[in-house]
DNA sequence: TGCAGATTAGCACGACCGTTCGTACTAAAA
DNA sequence: TTTTAGTACGAACGGTCGTGCTAATCTGCA
């Protein structure tokens, strides 16, 4: 089973890429000399650069689970889940031991107009994650963590801004404040839509 | 003056490209075969890509000064005009005729570990933005249509995660309640930072 | 140990990349 | 009128891209 350690290292080193530089810093040539391959011994483990991508793109998905995913589900269901989710969320690619940042989050802007398979694996593992907070967020609604009124769609979709300017700015502009700034965000929210304070205490820490 | 109307064809071409595609699809083979021009004439209007890429983000400048800066001016100081330059800002590529997304926010993210003098033109922009959107949060402060003790910076910040939000909303997902959700959730953050609800009905319609 | 099949290398391909060259034509400056 | 600068062309440069083909090498199992 020579093939698969081979396949893991392109992989892995395919996703420091792509964490790194988004898609379009992802090519075989590229990845064959950092992994010392030849083009085409490595162009053989994949059939296509379109698999490529989408084999990184899993292999994200799955870091992720294990990273945020998993861990959150060990809380208990509502508020502290979510708390959990979203704090876990945050930054999570840097967790993973990515360089860069998240894979998903850039292929949300690098794909927005390039129709495909890609894009396509992309926007289910978008929507999945969305789903599963979305969950998360009526768990704490029907918990009575938060008002029973509160628009869980729109929570997370507020979320999901907080996240990408966290993205920015750490990725972009190096901010020091980043993670204060998405925290402050965060209990803004939650707050708002009803969440005990005293229970937001451990975002600020 | 020919030089300069065909100039101005190259960039307003490179705009709707670089809106579309982001920095990867502006390529100069592509962009002289769109504008019937060869690819060494194109090049001689600019001395290297690089300068290309400059001379549009310098262009969606330019739009994005008189689309949202200028008309959003006209309003008074204070909370009209905060709400008028946000209100312009949401969208406004769109609106300034391009058919993608705003080429600035591309750019945080395509070129977020990518050195050079176009990552610091994006940065400068984004940064002289912000400082605008700053100020006018300032002045809504002194004015006393926001708390005193308002955080200005925290503002600013979480302004720039809902556009990312509604960025992505328009772009990748087309989801049409992409305007409703960031009007909701700009609305929550001021009116939490001591806006009269009163005066952000206009942002609701 | 030897063989079958998996794994990788080597090489070539057509396409496109940014860039440079020599060369026209045009229009303003001298 | 002569000179010069700007504008545009076609051809070509060295590279890199993704992708095929064939041949060698290596691995795991009989």
């Amino acid at each position: 089973m020579k093939s698969a350690a081979t396949r893991d290292k392109v992989i892995s080193e395919g996703l420091q890429r792509l964490s790194e530089g988004g898609f379009a810093s992802v090519t075989i040539g590229r990845l064959a000399e950092a992994t010392n391959l030849s083009k085409s011994g490595l162009f053989a483990h994949f059939q296509s650069r379109e698999a490529l991508e989408i084999a990184l793109l899993d292999a994200a998905r799955d870091m992720a689970h294990k990273h945020v995913v998993e861990p959150a589900l060990r809380n208990p269901e509502g508020l502290p889940r979510l708390m959990a989710l979203v704090g876990l969320w945050f930054g999570w690619s840097a967790r993973a031991g990515l360089r860069g940042g998240c894979p998903i989050a850039a292929g949300l802007f690098e794909l927005d107009d390039v129709p495909g398979v890609v894009r396509d694996c992309v926007s289910s593992a978008d929507q999945e994650w969305r789903a599963l907070l979305r969950t998360a967020v009526q768990a704490a609604i029907d918990l009575g963590h938060l008002y029973p009124d509160a628009d869980g769609d729109q929570i997370v979709w507020e979320l999901c801004g907080i996240y990408l300017a966290h993205h920015v700015s750490m990725r972009f502009h190096r901010d020091p404040h980043a993670g204060r700034r998405a925290r402050h965000a965060l209990v803004a929210v939650l707050q708002r839509s009803g969440a005990n304070p005293a229970d937001l205490q451990a975002a600020s820490a």
